[in-house]
DNA sequence: AATGAATGAGCCTTCATTCAT
DNA sequence: GATGAATGAAGGCTCATTCAT
C-alpha cells in the first residue's frame, strides 16, 4: 500500500480563491514588492507554476486580490442602508458598528493599507478602487447624512466634509493598528473608539 | 573665466541632506522596494556610489530618512505647547492648524504613508517611529486635552480615545490624498476639513 | 440525435501522423526551441498529454518529424533514377524539376532549414540526416552525373563538386525564401530559377 | 602583497565588442534560444549582469550582433566593385574569391545561418538584414553582371536570376558546412568549389 | 486513449552592493 | 570625495514533463 500523499490534487475550482487568499495575507503583511510569488504559492499549498495557471502575472494577481476581496463587504452595507427603518443617527451608528466588526474579523480591510501604499504604482488599479470602493462607500454615508439633514435630525452641514469626518477616524485607526500592532503599546479597541468618536461627533451634528 | 562658485565645496556638508530629501520624495512616491538607489542618486545629482559614502545600505538610508525628517516638526510643536498662554481649545486648534499647514507644504508627512506601508518589514524602525514620533505626538495632544479637562474647559472624557479622535481624521485625509491625488475627484482642502471636524468634535468635548 | 461519425475511432491510427505534421509546421516556422508542445498539440487538435502518449519527449518528437517526413520523397526519387530511360541530361532535369515542385507543394523541405539551424544541437540527429538523406541524395545525383560522364554526354568533371553545383542553388533558394518570404521584395519562382541555373550549368557540363 | 587578481577590470570601451563576439559565436553555434546569456557572459569573461550594462536584453544583443558584424564585409566589397578596372568576368571572380576567403576566415558568415533560422521570429531584424545586407549584396553582383551584359561580355540573361545563380551555391555550401562540419564525410574546400561552379556557370554566361 | 492540473528546473532580468580608479 | 563598471543573488516567468482522473 502506497501511503505517500499524492504530489498534488486537482482543485480547479478552489484554487484561484485559495491563491487569492494567500496573496491577500502576504500583500497586506509585507507589501506588494516584498511578497514573493513563491511564498504566495507555498502558503496556498501549491507551487509557483500553479499560480501562473490562474493569473497572468504578479500584477494581475494583485488586481484580482483587490477586486475579489473588496466588493462583498460593500454590497452588504448597501443592502443595510436600503432596508433601514428608523432614525438616521441609528443607521449611521449601525453602519459604523458593522464596519468596525468587519474590520476586526476579516483580513479584507488590509486592502486599504495596501492601496494606500501601492496606489501610486498601479494607477489603473487605484482608479478601480476609487470608483468601485471609495466613491461607493462615500455615497453610502453621504446618503445617510443627507437623509438626516432632510428629516431635520441633523444640522445642515457640508455633506462631503461630514462624510469624511464620519469615516476617516475609524479607517485610520484600523490601518494604523494593522501596521503597528506589534509595537504600539496603546492599542485601542476598534468598536470602543468608533462609539467614542461617534458620540463626540453627534453632539456637533444633531440639530 | 568661470566665476560660478565651486558648488562642490558647499556641497560637502549638504550632501547627506540632499540625498535624504531625494530619498524621501521617492520612498513616499513609490514605496521602499520600488525605489531604486540609482534614482535616488540621480535625483540628488550624484551617483549611486556616493550614496554609499554616506549611508551603509538602503535600509540605513531609509531609517535616516525617517529619523531626520520627522523630528523637527515635532520639536517645534512641543515648543508651541510649552509656551502657550490661553484656552486649551485655542491651543488644540492652533496645533491642528499648524499641522494641517505643515502637511500641505512639505513632503515630510509622506513619512506616515511610508511607515504604514513598511512598518511590518522594518520592526526596529517601526519601534523607533512609534517611540519618537507617534507616542510623543500623542503625549502632546493628550497633555492639551488633559489640561482642558483639569481646567474644566472639557468634559472628563477618556483622554487616550479623545487624542485619537482629534488626530486621526486629519492624518487619514492627508495620507489618503497623498495616495489618491490623481484619481480622487473629490479632493478636500486639508485646513477646511480640519476646522470642520474640530468644530464638530468640540461640540461634544466642551464641558 | 448526433449522427456525426465518431471521429476518434478513425483517429487512433492517425494521431501520430497528425502530431508530426503539426510539429513539422511549427518547427519549421519558429525553430525547435521556440516551438511549444502546447502549440503543437493545439494545432493537432489534441492536448499536451496526448503528445506524450506517442513520443517520449520533445527531442524524440523532433527526430520523428525528421525521420518520417524526409524519407518518402527520397525513395520516390530513387525509383525515378532506377527506372529512367534516356539521356542523363534529361534525367538530371527531371530530378531537379520534380524536386522544385515538391519544394513548392509540401512543407517537407522546411526540414532542411530546420536541420541547418539545429544540427549543432542534435549531433545524433544530424548524423542520421546526413546518412539517410544528404548522402543518399548526393549519391543519387552523383550517379546520374557519373553516368553522363561514362556515356560521353558530360565532360569528365569532378563528380562530387558537380553534384553540389547541381543541388546547392535550388536548396539555397528554397531555404532562403522559407525564411524571408515576408520581407524579400524579389521572390523568384523556384522552377524558373531551377531551369535557369540548369541551362547555365549544362553549358559548362556538356561534352 | 596581494597577488589575487582583481575581481574585474574596467574595460568600458572594449566590453561591447567582446560581448558581441562571444554572442556571435554562441548564437551561430547553438541558435538564439539555446544560447544562455550566462554562457555569453562567461565566454566574454564577465558576468551576466555586465551584459545588461551594454544591452537592454537578449533580443537587443542579438540585433546588435547582426548589425555590427555584417556590415564591414559588405562595405569592403562595394569598394572593390567601385574601383575595379578590367573585365566583368575577372571582377565577378574576384568578388567570389574574396567572399570565399572571408567565409573561411571569420565567423561572420555564421550570421547567414542564424538569420535563416531566426528570421521568422524576428521580423524587424529580418527586414533590416534583408535591406542592409541581402539587397545590397544582390545589387553588387547584379551591377557586375549588368555591366558584363552591357559591354557584350555576357549574354543578355535575366540579371536577377543570374545573381542568384552566382551567389547561392557558395552561400549554401558555407551554411551547410557550418551546420554539418562534424558529420559530413565529404567536406569540400570552399574556394575550390567556388572556382568549379564559377567556371561551369561562365560557360553558359559568356557571350 | 485522452485529459489537463500541477510540477519544478531553468533562464532572463533587476538592482543593491562593491571597489578599482 | 566621487565615480561608475562590475558583480551576484534574488525573483518573475516559461514550459517540458508527469500523473491522477
Amino acid at each position: 500500500m502506497d501511503t505517500t500523499p499524492p504530489r498534488w490534487k486537482r482543485r480547479k475550482e478552489a484554487r484561484p480563491a485559495e491563491i487569492i487568499e494567500s496573496a491577500l495575507t502576504l500583500f497586506v503583511d509585507k507589501g506588494y514588492a516584498a511578497t514573493r510569488l513563491d511564498d504566495v504559492a507555498k502558503l496556498a499549498g501549491v507551487t509557483k507554476g500553479t499560480v501562473y495557471l490562474y493569473f497572468d502575472n504578479k500584477e494581475e494577481l494583485f488586481k484580482a486580490v483587490v477586486r475579489e476581496t473588496v466588493l462583498p463587504n460593500l454590497e452588504f452595507a448597501e443592502t443595510v442602508v436600503a432596508e433601514h427603518q428608523g432614525s438616521s443617527e441609528a443607521l449611521l451608528w449601525h453602519l459604523l458598528e458593522r464596519w468596525a466588526e468587519r474590520m476586526t474579523e476579516s483580513p479584507t480591510t488590509g486592502i486599504a493599507k495596501l492601496m494606500i501604499a501601492e496606489a501610486g504604482n498601479f494607477p489603473e488599479l487605484a482608479r478601480f478602487y476609487m470608483d468601485e470602493v471609495v466613491l461607493r462607500s462615500r455615497k453610502l454615508f453621504s446618503a445617510v447624512i443627507e437623509r438626516g439633514i432632510q428629516s431635520g435630525e441633523f444640522r445642515p452641514v457640508d455633506v462631503a466634509l461630514a462624510t469624511r469626518a464620519t469615516t476617516a477616524p475609524l479607517m485610520m485607526t484600523k490601518v494604523w493598528s494593522q501596521s503597528f500592532a506589534l509595537c504600539d503599546p496603546e492599542i485601542i479597541d476598534l468598536r470602543t473608539f468608533a462609539r467614542f468618536h461617534f458620540e463626540l461627533m453627534m453632539a456637533g451634528l444633531r440639530a
